[in-house]
RNA sequence: GGCGGCAUAGCCAAGUGGUAAGGCAGCGGUCUGCAAAACCGCCAUUCUCCGGUUCAAAUCCGGAUGCCGCCUCCA
């Protein structure tokens, strides 16, 4: 496998560190409100690398973080009068809801700061002891930036730089305004942990440094997270790693692209994002999944609500062929006859060039492309009777149908029984445009009973009166079947 | 001010040296009582613009324009 690895600016070959394991780690949220889409579009990266990776057949163990202490849920725990674990807990159960509606899989493990203070502790002690880190009058103490070689290589910057161009307030008690906490003494009222330097808390860097050592050692192999996270904070965690753990801290540094709304960065301070919650109410959660999947990981992606209807359009399409093919192998045996040898061909192909698409970091787009090309093909054999009928077609069918499931695991779609899954499309649409499913069933009916009296003209006036709806009526051999235009 | 990224058809989008995937929309055909779905065919001589390198460039180099991001919490 190809992968981008941020810290050499290009795409390299996958080598693990250990032989058929690969040891990962994602920073998760800070978990202080509901997630947005941008927050979605990571976990589904970072999902999608794991399922990816373990298809390979390599054992991966996955940590990703939950930041449980920090200024802004500090803040938040005072505005609603919890505590800050209440309102951490709160938000943590709120993304395991979002994320599962996207298919996330569980991290094999996820820790949470506040639960290793005293790791956190214990890495200042040492990076103090080393003389990277001092403390200040005030009880804070800080990482010394110049101290460490190569600071900068990660975001690509150098220290000069930094500096000319920095922006953050000037803080007196600093040796050098580059220089980060490692640890905050407390100010009245707020939570606090023991510390050989008093009451105080982690800074939040070092959360992802203690905990990735403790779970994975150092080196591993994968550190993964938002683009906006590689400066300063995957910057400041690699520093104080390589400082307390001498050597390479992470192999290869992995970065999702951002999600936008009207060409701007979707973010909390801009207060443009859109909440997954938003989204379900009216989408699937597999719409929002496959979306993100149709964008390069690595490329900002525009969300608008035209693109989800579109996603909604194409998942759709796939499902068709699928419910198709799974109603086709329900029905009678095959009989013997001609080898279809072709489609065999063009199938195994597609399996190679998907393959080949997901090698290449990762490129779910491209991968989708030949998903469709996989529903073209089981489309147009499906329209040959004898494909059908016969023995090899069936076994070809139920290869191509299996080959979807396949992907499905690796892209976390296509995972539903085809028939209820469109079905569920059809009752998030109606709920989205207001309209009673009962009432069309009724319509279709009449319209169904019209036809059988050769009633034509009042047939297509009910067709009329949906089409209106933006609902067309199918007429299968099993019946009429309705759906969205 | 410093650093970085992006610009591909009506829209979305893949594509880092070998002659433009895929989806949506559109057009023609097959099928159909009419339709829809599906299938077949058509739909970018061209990749923001201007130069350069090369037998060969959307892809590499230089420049221009536009948009975005990071430098402050942010996935």
């Amino acid at each position: 496998m190809i992968i981008y690895n941020t810290l050499k600016r290009q795409k390299e070959r996958f080598i693990h560190l250990e032989p058929g394991k690969v040891r990962m780690y994602v920073c998760g949220i800070t978990a202080y409100d509901f997630c947005h889409i941008g927050h979605a579009r990571s976990c589904v990266v970072f999902d999608v690398l794991v399922r990816y990776l373990r298809f390979l057949g390599f054992k991966v163990l996955f940590v990703r973080n939950f930041t449980d202490v920090d200024d802004k849920i500090i803040k938040k725990a005072q505005e609603e009068g919890l505590s800050s674990m209440e309102v951490a807990e709160k938000y943590i159960q709120a993304f395991y809801e979002d994320m599962g509606a996207l298919n996330i899989l569980r991290a094999d493990i996820e820790p949470r700061a506040t639960e290793h203070i005293q790791e956190m502790v214990r890495l200042t002690a040492k990076l103090l002891e080393k003389g990277y880190a001092y403390v200040t009058s005030k009880g804070d103490i800080y990482f010394r930036v110049r101290k460490i070689s190569g600071y900068g290589q990660l975001s690509g910057r150098n220290i000069e730089e930094l500096q000319a161009g920095t922006r953050i307030a000037l803080d007196e008690d600093k040796e050098d305004q580059l220089d980060f906490a490692l640890w905050k003494a407390a100010k009245p009222g707020e939570t606090s942990w023991d510390s050989p330097w008093g009451a105080g808390r982690p800074g939040w860097h070092l959360e992802c440094s203690a905990m990735s050592e403790k779970y994975l050692g150092i080196p591993f192999d994968i550190h993964g997270g938002g683009q906006d996270l590689a400066f300063p904070h995957h910057e400041n965690e690699r520093a104080q790693s390589k400082a307390a753990f001498d050597g390479e801290f992470v192999k290869y540094w992995v970065h999702n692209g951002f999600v936008r709304v009207n060409a701007e960065k979707m973010s909390k301070s801009l207060g443009n994002f859109v909440t997954i919650r938003d989204i379900l109410a009216a989408y699937h959660g597999e719409v929002l999944r496959f979306f993100l999947l149709t964008n390069h990981y690595r490329s900002p992606l525009d969300f608008s609500d035209t693109a989800l209807q579109e996603a909604e359009k194409a998942l759709k399409k796939i499902y068709w062929t699928k419910s198709a093919l799974e109603k086709e192998l329900e029905k009678h045996e095959g009989t013997r006859g001609e080898q279809f040898s072709e489609a065999r061909e063009e199938f195994q192909e597609l399996t190679e060039k998907w393959n080949q698409a997901m090698q290449d970091d990762l490129n779910t787009a491209q991968a989708l492309g030949y998903v469709f090309g996989l529903v073209r093909l089981a489309n147009r054999m499906l329209d040959i009777k004898s494909f059908r009928k016969n023995e090899p077609g069936k076994t070809l069918m139920h290869d191509m149908l299996d080959a979807l499931k396949k992907w499905g695991e690796v892209l976390g779609v296509f995972l539903s029984p085809g028939p209820a899954f469109l079905e569920q499309l059809k009752i998030m649409r109606c709920r989205r445009q207001n309209i009673d499913p009962q009432a069309i069933n009724k319509m279709v009916q009449k319209r169904q009973e019209a036809r059988k009296e050769k009633n034509f003209e009042a047939a297509d006036r009910i067709r009329q009166e949906l089409a209106e709806l933006g609902i067309e009526v199918m007429d299968t051999p099993d019946g009429p079947v309705w759906d969205f235009a």
